[in-house]
DNA sequence: GCGCCACTTTGAGCCAGAGCAAACAGCCTC
DNA sequence: GAGGCTGTTTGCTCTGGCTCAAAGTGGCGC
């Protein structure tokens, strides 16, 4: 395989700042390969030999339970590190992470990680931050869980996937990963025929339009009023 | 104050292997403190200046929203981090900390964190392991939320406690803490009233005890079998 | 040892949302 | 462009668990 181009990384916060040569060294053990839509990146329960980053596409994460419901934990956007399993003392893969879309992969082998973290001024500190942050949006989840309505629930999913991978258009604002009612069900611990019927009537309110594993938010300010319940969809 | 004895930490996992002359160095910018049940030791939204070491007893750690609703995300045991903010490259702590028993906590100010990482070898990566595992819990409840009942959820809630802090009595495990209803609802995303309905039954069927902010587990396997959904409680 | 307060129990009614069932519509393949 | 998937919509029914209400009860303070 051609060795791979600097390029790839050099614009990520994670490497900013680092030399030609550090660039090279760090690709050095690093592979990169694509993923059609669909295709499984690494399955939960597999050992974990490697840690990734996005370089572009989107993953969704996903937990099956040992009676087969799936909760889908987060998407991953282009530049973000994902199953890195070893920062977290694991020896496999606590999820799946499924491509959204056709996807570009980098990665390395897990003995890599430890060369990473002395060799990249920072990444120690980038990854606590990362992992932190999951752990806060998953805590907030937990939160939204106990307290919450389904509707919304689903309503703030919805808004938190337009800032992550919201596109402009002339309609409104769409959503950039391929989302099923099912997704968004597993997003938010409900069925796909509670979903489908809250986003019938958010339509018909002029709130988003929906559309085969598509939804654009027509009115977001709007929907803001649903997600926190001051507002019936 | 008095410095602080290392016979305190020598014994965590996190400071094996340490040098006599190192644990002081550690302790130096340390300062411990003692809280009386019921006490704060921080709040949430306050702004994180220091991190903590759980010496002796148990914490509480509860997430409040906007609403008033309160989550209690887990409890800390002796020889726990907690309030780890500055890991996480939080400003302000996402959760308050209260003592569920008389405790005694080691804090030091956010600028030994760096020092702690440097000095100790495999701080770091216990670290990674700590908040990892957090993250795997956390994301185990929300998975538990989304496809379990209401029974199974407290049943496992019970359980969890009873392997952290469980203590052997005549009558069954007790559960080392005080932990009224109204707690375990707030463990598993309830009400108090529901909570007190299965405690009963669970009761009357001979797998628990309760008592005014205990619970007695006289049943394990039993009350695992409904934690798995194939018993009726 | 009395009274109070915080915690717990139990009853009754109701409703959000799950489960079941069935028809419907983009979209891809051949 | 016909056929078949896969994903979506919508109606109906049923129920787990929440809400509201009220009556216990253990244990601590005085």
């Amino acid at each position: 395989m051609a060795p791979l181009d600097k390029s790839l990384i050099a614009g990520l916060p994670a490497f900013a700042g680092l030399s030609d040569e550090e660039l090279d060294a760090i690709l050095a053990t690093a592979r990169s390969a694509r993923f059609a839509r669909d295709r499984s990146v690494f399955a939960q329960g597999e050992e974990a030999r490697h840690f990734h980053l996005l370089l572009s596409g989107h993953i969704r994460v996903v937990r099956t339970s040992p009676e087969g419901t799936q909760v889908v934990a987060r998407f991953i956007n282009a530049g973000e590190l994902f199953g890195i399993a070893v920062a977290m003392g694991l020896s496999s893969y606590p999820a799946s992470a499924i491509a959204a879309v056709d996807s570009v992969v980098l990665s390395w082998p897990n003995a890599a990680w430890s060369d990473l973290q002395q060799r990249v001024p920072g990444f120690s500190a980038a990854t606590y931050r990362t992992i932190g942050t999951r752990l806060q949006e998953t805590q907030a989840t937990v939160m939204e869980m106990a307290s919450e309505q389904v509707e919304q629930r689903v309503a703030r999913a919805v808004l938190r996937l337009v800032q992550q991978s919201g596109r402009k258009t002339p309609d409104g604002i769409e959503i950039g990963v391929p989302l099923s009612r099912q997704d968004l069900a597993e997003m938010t611990g409900t069925t796909l025929h509670t979903v489908s019927r809250l986003l019938s009537r958010w339509q018909a309110n002029g709130l988003v339009v929906g559309g085969r594993r598509k939804v654009t938010v027509t009115d977001p300010h709007g929907l803001v009023l649903v997600a926190e319940g001051r507002r019936d969809g």
